[in-house]
DNA sequence: CTGTATCCCTGAGGATACTG
DNA sequence: CAGTATCCTCAGGGATACAG
């Protein structure tokens, strides 16, 4: 080894493959899919439902969250035969464990965004961002 | 009202403005934040073991992050005059909290993870996605 | 009502070259 | 070493129109 810093292997942190936690990151991190789940955590929707429930979003997202959450098994579609079509979703145990997961972390947010708020605060208008200078500090 | 059915308001289940949630979101879904704060989490990095300990990643996206997150206050930077330069990169304790949060969503990931590539599997291979039809089904 | 199909635009992010 | 600047691609996602 050449380094004598300590750097192992590229992502220590991360036990083996971490694909799996990327894969629900990526879900929880897009637009529509925990707003989608939040609102289903009452009970089932319908279609127009979700839509009216959740602002701005568009069919076209509505429809293909609907559909991943479905593949991921976190939501269940049901199609009632009628003259006008009804179509429910609803969470599953699996997506309301998720959901629950989430919620923890909005906790987290509503405990700390105040804090957060102020460090960006104090940094744009300081312009401190470039970082701290230690004592250390010493030239040549 | 027009509709017997519970819609209530816009997402009710986040309380008041959902903003700060969003953020946080937003944050733990980009792609290299996360793994960032995670490689921080052994201790204190520099610019260039960062860089090596997360493969993949560019000059660009690193620094941009960084700097992100030092502006909310979830990693500090410290600049050492030297020549040649050095800077490192340390979590915060708001940035520990945060880490430790995300750490738990990661547990809740690897306890389900073969769960949901389970279902998605099955959804792909049998062709089930278009959802289940109930008893009730009835035309007309 | 519950979607699909199409067009289009924006911005996240990679590659590369350059600077202090 | 630790960035900055520039260009460019590609995919997320909005708007709209159409279909079963």
């Amino acid at each position: 080894m050449a380094t004598p810093t300590r750097i192992s292997g590229p992502c220590q942190t991360w036990p083996e493959d971490s694909a799996f936690i990327r894969e629900v990151l990526d879900r929880i991190g897009d637009k529509w899919s925990v707003l989608i789940i939040s609102t289903l955590g009452d009970g089932p929707l319908r279609y127009s439902e979700l839509q009216a429930s959740i602002p701005g979003i568009s069919q076209r997202m509505l429809t293909q969250t609907l559909k991943n959450l479905e593949g991921d098994g976190l939501i269940t579609r049901t199609a009632y035969a009628e003259i006008p079509p009804r179509v429910e979703y609803e969470l599953t145990d699996l997506g309301r464990s998720l959901m629950d997961a989430v919620m923890a972390l909005a906790g987290w947010a509503a405990t700390h965004h105040s804090e957060i708020a102020g460090n960006r605060a104090a940094t744009e208008l300081t312009g401190v961002g470039r970082g701290k200078v230690p004592v250390t500090a010493s030239a040549g």
